[in-house]
RNA sequence: GCGCCCGUAGCUCAACGGAUAGAGCACUUGACUACGGAUCAAGAGGUUGCAGGUUCGAGUCCUGCCGGGCGCACCA
């Protein structure tokens, strides 16, 4: 029995309950399921009664008991008890629990999957960095977020499409050009420019390629080293993030939505229908009627764009390529922009609600206890191949996505380099090896997948392991609707915990001990083991980490 | 000044409004003739920044303070 069969048979209990006129209340669309910290209270709680009794008229005790004696009938549990302010334990038959590492091991990696977000076309947006430098820290923690919250979505069932935006259009661009061309000549970096090491290669490698640029008059040479540096930038750049795991769908650029003329149909549109309104000789959006704190220049007073207007054209463009809904993942630096996204939605006569910004917080260096400033301007930058050069992808990936995005994130140096070990991804990881160690060594005694006899597995321990493989599903639909990869994480950890603890225990084993004899609970175990294997499995797969068969 | 986010164990972080606030690391003690100890068991460590409020119940929701981060352009 799982959670979710647990659920139908309290609903029905309840419904029972109505019908037989015990108490009076509307069915409750959904009843939570939890797996209680503490063993004495039973395999599953439930608050339901807790819930109902305001709207019954009765104390929660009074509707938990007669939810209980409903229940008591149902197949597969063994006993409800009414406990604490009126909170329903159940403990399950241990045939009717252990039924599910069957149930787990047969769906192999279509476990913990749903079709809850099928049908729903996704556009992810996340790193969108500027090729003006390598892919910093705090980009590279969005890169592991984004890319296992893609993940998390495609398992609910949603068709997601990774995408980057390179706003090539901008000046920041022109001064990274610059920068080049002033490095190439061997002077100075402009004021504005971007100082690190990496500017002095990239120069460099441009020279390479054109011999004779620095030959050429100042502006042309400049639009040589913006063209090729950027070209070489952004392959950089894209080849790191490929080192990690994150492959996008999507680059796309700016400048595309100007040379398409999309960005001028864009505004004429909304000049068509009264969206845009004149005044002090520019173009406006008035992007206060969804919450900005003033109104936004599209058509700047000297005809020109303002960078809003591609922000317009882009979401149209992600709408006319039949995204439904349009998340992006920006830096808290960046949370002014959510009013005008969602009034740019808005003005296009769309649901604001088809865009969805999700504010990260900042990643801190810290280094001695004390906070480093870092920026690719200030030219000590932590960039993602000095992450992965440090700790590896697995753990670096798993570091970083491990935290509520809402949270800033303090990254220790000395910490990073030096004592990888204590990262929690090693703890998971290593419950999954043993999973596939323990069953090399079953195969070895002649343990397979057939006997399964799940009334035999009546150790707590064997409890404990196949309640929290029951959360797993529920975890996954948690972590895609909150936008929280970070859940599947901590749930690994504590199903690692839970695994490790089974395993030391003695009477649960899979190969038996000295010269036992192997016994049917041995290889039913043998099914428990792999259902831990599968989750931590597929666990780890959302995330982008490794599961590795040995450490 | 206005707006958004955060404040939880020594550190890094968890906790659909639910029971005694949990993990990892670090610390103390124990288990290596081990289904590989990258593990397990036990211990210690907390007034969840402060003060009110909402209710059967608040780390979680509301209000006000305190502290920190990030924003408040006809820049991109």
């Amino acid at each position: 029995m799982t959670p979710a069969d647990l659920a139908a048979a309290v609903l029905a209990a309840v419904q029972d309950c109505v019908q037989a006129g015990e108490f009076g209340v509307a069915l409750p669309d959904d009843v939570a399921i939890e797996r209680p910290k503490n063993p004495e209270h039973g395999d599953y709680a439930t608050n339901v009664a807790l819930r109902l009794a305001k709207g019954a008229g009765k104390a929660p005790r009074e509707i938990a008991e007669a939810i209980a004696a409903h229940l008591r009938d149902a197949e597969g549990i063994a006993r409800v008890d009414v406990a604490g302010p009126g909170f329903l334990n159940v403990t399950l038959a241990a045939a009717s629990l252990g039924a599910l590492a069957r149930d787990i091991v047969e769906a192999g990696e279509r476990y913990g999957r749903s079709d809850h977000l099928a049908g729903t076309r996704i556009n992810l947006e996340f790193v969108s960095a500027n090729p003006t430098g390598p892919v910093t820290l705090a980009s590279t923690r969005w890169a592991a977020v984004g890319d296992a919250l893609a993940r998390i979505l495609e398992a609910t069932g949603a068709s997601v499409s990774r995408e980057y935006y390179f706003n090539d259009a901008g000046n920041q661009i022109d001064r990274f050009a610059r920068s080049l061309l002033a490095r190439a000549h061997g002077e100075p970096t402009p004021e504005d420019g971007y100082p690190g090491s990496y500017v002095d290669d990239i120069a460099a490698r441009v020279v390479a390629a054109s011999p004779g640029v620095l030959e050429l008059p100042r502006d042309e040479a400049q639009e040589v080293f913006r063209r090729q540096g950027v070209e070489l930038m952004f392959g950089e750049v894209k080849d790191a993030l490929a080192r990690f795991g994150v492959e996008f769908d999507t680059y796309f650029l700016e400048s595309s939505l100007h040379e398409s003329g999309a960005v001028d149909a864009a505004v004429e549109t909304l000049k068509q229908s009264g969206r845009l309104f004149y005044e002090d000789n520019a173009w406006w959006l008035r992007s206060t009627e969804f919450g900005d704190d003033k109104d936004r220049v599209v058509i700047k007073s000297d005809g020109n764009t303002a960078y809003i207007a591609g922000d317009l054209a882009y979401f149209r463009n992600k709408r006319e390529r039949g995204f439904d809904l349009l998340i992006y993942i920006l830096g808290a630096d960046h949370h002014g922009y959510v009013a005008r996204l969602k009034a740019g939605a808005a003005a296009f006569e769309d649901d604001p609600d088809t865009v969805e910004v999700l504010i990260g917080q900042m990643v801190n260096l810290v280094k001695d206890g004390k906070p480093v400033r870092m920026g690719k301007r200030a030219g000590n930058i932590i960039t993602i191949d000095d992450l992965v050069d440090a700790v590896g992808v697995d753990a670096g990936r798993y570091s970083l996505a491990r935290s509520a995005i809402d949270t800033s994130l303090d990254v220790d140096l000395d910490l990073l380099t030096k004592r990888s070990n204590e990262n929690p991804v090693f703890y998971v990881q290593y419950a999954h090896a043993r999973t596939c160690n323990v069953a090399r060594n079953a195969e070895s005694f002649g343990i397979g997948l057939d006997v399964f006899e799940p009334d035999l597995l009546t150790n707590p321990s064997d409890a404990a392991l196949l309640t929290a493989l029951g959360e797993y599903p529920r975890i996954v639909d948690a972590a895609a609707s909150l936008r929280a990869p970070h859940r599947i994480a901590h749930y690994l950890e504590s199903l690692a915990g839970t695994y490790h603890r089974w395993y030391d225990t003695d009477e649960c084993r899979v190969t038996p001990k000295g010269d036992a004899p192997v016994t049917s609970a041995n290889r039913t175990r043998a099914w428990l083991n792999d259902a831990a294997r599968t989750v931590l499995s597929n666990g780890l797969g959302l995330l982008g980490v490794a599961a590795p068969e040995r450490m």
